[in-house]
RNA sequence: GGGCGAAUAGCUCAGUUGGUUAGAGCGCCUGCCUUACACGCAGGAUGUCGGGGGUUCGAGUCCCUCUUCGCCCACCA
């Protein structure tokens, strides 16, 4: 047994227990920023930033899919020679960590408020640090080469400095301010949210109609109501207006009068406002300033008082400015109790007009579900049209380019109808908003530093309480990870990125924002490529989630199939922007052509390790051209096609100017096409034609030998090399086994393959491959069992070219032999000039034809598209005149019919040159 | 209410500017443990490319329309 043998089996938990390691001590996936050429290196940095998981979470697919992605680009780049950093973090997700020690606390009994906010965040601290990046280990497992030794978290110092001097910078421009607005409130999280964290859901409510009494003009007036509908009824308690339209007549002498607001029995007037819509309802609406924001943004048009009804926590009470009007037997209702008690009374007492079925949507908090309430509020703000601005303009420009191409039209879309962002939040758990305010003399500071005397008063200073959101810091990401503000070889060396590869549900949360805080506080956008793909689902196209048990945890599928199975399965899988489907009670469906694959290269690396040799391999270049076989040389050209195919459906890597040609704009990122190129070349060609082709040329020693043994080497080698980003670790393991792999060198950081040019022709081994595909037919059709060897029975005079077959088919008498398990004989007897062999099986004889008559059948198809085509031709030409026969060739450079015409004339040419190859005169 | 996507073999999906005979994996059928691999090899069957209409010499691909699913956005109470 040579030492060059491997196991029969692969290990792929140990195997890739150990390369991890030593990839990691090689320190192969670290960048270094004197490397950069922004730094005087020599190399064209390549970044990706990886999109921060939940400090607290744990591994699911989405992250395997996600990370995976993410990994294969980078290992692909690096590859290249690009100085390839991955730059991998956590988030310190606010609300949904803060949620996570919130839950604890409650099985304890306890809330936030018994701790106090003090205790309360060191005990998150301690929860973070305890448990806090575990997903980040559990990417090692899956192969992820990220760059641990420039790990973040959003909330350390460095990053924390970032979101102050991000902030105070936003302030000084006066792109932050502080506002009194209706904001999404969650009752349950006791916390303001964003636009984007309040979610609609669809939902069955009732839309309550409700007269409201018109006060008597004098006592001799009938009564008069004016009713109004509504899907919250008990918010009436805050109503201050009834809104009609300035131009609807039914109203018009209404206007300037009052009503009495049912239960509370409050005067209210009814104003005219644009903002109703005559054609609803009944064309009248209830005015709730601080429970509604359109209703919010009448009330100041009119100059309306704006009564808060509910408690933070969404009970009825007299909030703020509500005097009499939550009356005492409402007062502490919950919400949803109190929108019962009040539709009853309503009813009670005659205001009830119907209650409609109605279909509308709710917004529920992202992170807990609970129904959102409107409130009023004071809260801080980003002001986002100016930053939205450039944002918009980089995607227009091309300057950034999102793929799918589709979801350009869904950021332009949110960016030109955006809003101001709140930016603050009643929690606990984040970047406490670094603003300063003096009792004494009212000064509003927005500071770097922690402030303990008013800068204008010196009088004493208290912190706002409130911290940022989550996506604040996160928007950051792109250079506060580099170390922004401050100018760090990194930050020069790194910035801008190149490549965001994420999912489509945090377009608006993140990359949206990446891009606008990219522009306004670096001057330059923070990466020139998104890339946003699909989401893992089960077979009945259900998102994948630990909550609705139709997971596959990605950990267990490392230990069962392998980290090279579960990648190869979710990057085979990548079709541009599309659902990745998996069967989570079905593991082997998924990932056993992964795992299956991972064998074969395994099984192909045994079979050449052992039957190679430990003698030198010679280099492709030291070999007489004459050695190649037709064999050698076809392989070399499928290489060249597989290496062509790999670039085009990676790349390009980065634009060439200062913004995507239109050419390149959507290009490259089809990891489909990618695996599947690599894939079939070796497999299909490489193991099932090659290596079979070439067993009986090892087995003899001499310059055959030699030219096969280099060959092989070389095309596995650079198969290896094409598979690395997918697969790492087994192609690792094989080519650190190779002949002629020096001590210590890692597959990983082997150049990406580059075409060869090949010695001579690389398509005549077809015929060979023809011939024996024609034999197994026979052998099939006839059922002969492949263990019999029969005689094969070849009349190479019969053949369209009776002496050049006879050459080739002589050269290749020994692999034909081989492939076919037949003896192959020199005949002369074949019964028509269409048979070019035959068989003779125990005496009988088989005659093999030719393809002739599909070769007939495509040349008369190939005749008819060359008379379609000058139909065509005469067409156009008719219509544009003798001057366009001048437009021939480079169909790029002309438009419209001309090109069309440039088009078909190529299209003729190129079929002509098959038609005359393939069919003769 | 607006916008977008999907519908191709039994299943999961490819199919870049219209152009040879629509592909892959899994599954299925037949034969093989051929000394790299049965997680494999050889051969095979299966498609009205969701329905209808249109443009074109030519349509899975472009246009219109319908049906069924899914997603995103949205200040009609």
């Amino acid at each position: 047994m040579s030492t060059n043998e491997l196991p029969s089996l692969y290990d792929h938990a140990s195997t890739e227990r150990d390369l991890y390691a030593r990839w990691q001590e090689a320190g192969v996936f670290t960048a270094h920023p004197d490397r950069s050429k922004r730094n005087g290196g020599d190399r064209d940095p390549f970044v990706i930033l990886m999109p921060p998981p939940n400090v607290t979470a744990v591994l699911h697919m989405g992250h395997g899919l996600n990370n995976t992605v993410q990994d294969v680009i980078t290992r692909w780049r690096r590859m290249c020679g690009d100085e390839a950093l991955w730059l991998p973090g956590t988030d310190h997700a606010g609300i949904a960590t803060q949620n996570v020690i919130e839950k604890q606390l409650a099985k304890e009994g306890k809330t936030r408020f018994d701790l106090g906010r003090e205790a309360f965040v060191a005990r998150t601290t301690q929860y973070v640090e305890e448990t806090g990046g575990t997903i980040l280990s559990q990417l090692k497992a899956i192969g992820a080469s990220a760059d641990w030794t420039r790990t973040a978290y959003t909330l350390t110092p460095p990053l924390s400095r970032a979101v102050r001097e991000a902030f105070v910078r936003l302030f000084e421009k006066g792109l932050i301010y502080r506002g009194h607005r209706v904001i999404h409130w969650c009752p349950r999280c006791l916390t303001s949210l964003s636009d984007e964290e309040a979610e609609h859901h669809d939902s069955n409510g009732k839309l309550y109609h409700i007269r409201y009494p018109i006060t008597a003009a004098n006592s001799t007036e009938e009564p008069r109501f004016i009713v109004v509908a509504t899907t919250r009824p008990e918010t009436l308690l805050g109503d201050v207006a009834i809104a009609v339209h300035p131009a609807d007549p039914r109203y018009a002498d209404l206007v300037g009068r009052t009503v009495r607001l049912p239960i509370s029995d409050i005067e209210i007037p009814i104003v005219a406002d644009e903002y109703t819509d005559p054609a609803f309802g009944s064309g009248a609406v209830k005015i709730t300033p601080a429970h509604d924001a359109n209703d919010f943004d009448v009330a100041q048009r009119h100059a309306l008082p704006m009564p808060v009804i509910l408690t933070p926590n969404g009970f009825l009470a007299e909030v703020a400015d509500a005097a009499g009007r939550v009356p005492s037997d409402f007062a502490g209702l919950e919400r949803f109790e109190a929108r019962k008690a009040i539709v009853k009374r309503l009813e009670a007492e005659g205001h009830l007009v119907k209650v409609e079925p109605h279909a509308h949507s709710i917004r529920r908090c992202y992170r807990c579900d609970t129904v959102v309430e409107p409130r009023l509020s004071e809260q801080w703000f980003v002001r986002m049209k100016p930053l939205a601005e450039p944002a918009l303009l980089a995607v227009r420009e091309r300057k950034i380019r999102i793929l799918p191409e589709r979801w350009e039209a869904v950021y332009i879309n949110w960016l030109e109808g955006i809003r101001d962002w709140n930016i603050s939040r009643q929690l606990w758990w984040g970047h406490r908003i670094p603003v300063w305010y003096c009792d004494a003399c009212g000064s509003v500071t927005a500071s770097r530093d922690d402030m303990t005397h008013c800068p204008s008063c010196s009088g004493a200073v208290r912190q706002d309480e409130d911290v940022l959101d989550t996506w604040f810091s996160s928007g950051l990401w792109p250079f506060s990870t580099l170390g922004w503000p401050a100018s760090t070889p990194d930050l020069k060396a790194f910035y801008p990125t190149d490549l965001l590869i994420t999912a489509p549900e945090i377009l608006f949360f993140w990359v949206a924002r990446m891009i606008m805080t990219g522009y306004v506080l670096m001057g330059e956008a923070p990466f020139s490529s998104v890339y946003l793909h699909g989401t893992v689902r089960d077979t009945n196209h259900v998102k994948m989630s630990k909550s609705l048990g139709n997971g596959i945890d990605p950990l267990d599928v490392v230990s069962l199939y392998g980290a090279d199975a579960l990648r190869y399965t979710v990057i085979a899988g990548m079709g541009m922007g599309a659902d990745t489907i998996l069967d989570p009670k079905d593991l082997d469906r998924s990932f056993g052509p992964g795992r299956n694959f991972v064998t074969k290269l395994w099984n192909i690396g045994r079979f050449l390790l052992s039957n190679v040799g430990e003698e030198e391999v010679l280099s492709l270049d030291h070999l007489p051209e004459g050695d190649f076989t037709r064999a050698d040389r076809w392989i070399l050209g499928r290489l060249n096609v597989a290496i062509e195919a790999c670039n085009a459906a990676l790349g390009p890597a980065r634009h060439a100017g200062s913004a995507w040609t239109e050419d390149e704009q959507y290009a490259g990122l089809r990891l489909n096409e990618y695996t599947e190129a690599a894939r079939n070349f070796v497999w299909n060609e490489l193991a099932d034609w090659y290596l079979e082709s070439v067993k009986t040329r090892l087995s003899e020693p001499g310059d055959d030998r030699s030219a096969a043994r280099a060959v092989l080497v070389y095309a596995f080698d650079r198969a290896l090399r094409l598979l690395s980003p997918i697969v790492p670790f087994v192609t690792e393991a094989l080519w650190q086994k190779l002949p002629g792999v020096a001590d210590g060198a890692f597959l990983v950081t082997a150049p990406w393959p580059t075409q060869r040019p090949t010695p001579g022709n690389s398509t005549d081994f077809e015929l060979v491959q023809h011939l024996v595909a024609a034999v197994r037919q026979q052998r099939s059709d006839h059922q002969i069992p492949p263990g019999k060897r029969i005689e094969l029975l070849i009349d190479p005079a019969q053949g369209r070219d009776g002496a050049a077959s006879r050459a080739i088919l002589g050269e290749e008498v020994k692999t034909i032999e081989h492939l076919t398990r037949s003896t192959v004989q020199f005949v002369s007897t074949a019964p028509s000039a269409s048979a070019v062999h035959g068989l003779s099986i125990d005496g009988s004889e088989f005659w093999v034809l030719t393809d002739a008559a599909d070769v007939a059948k495509q040349c008369a198809r190939m005749r008819q598209e060359l008379a379609d085509l000058e139909k065509q031709l005469t067409g156009l030409r008719g219509r544009l005149g003798n001057e366009q026969f001048v437009s021939r060739a480079k169909p790029e450079v002309v438009e419209g019919e001309r090109r069309k015409e440039a088009e078909l004339i190529v299209r003729q040419e190129q079929l002509s040159a098959k038609v005359a190859s393939l069919c003769g005169a």
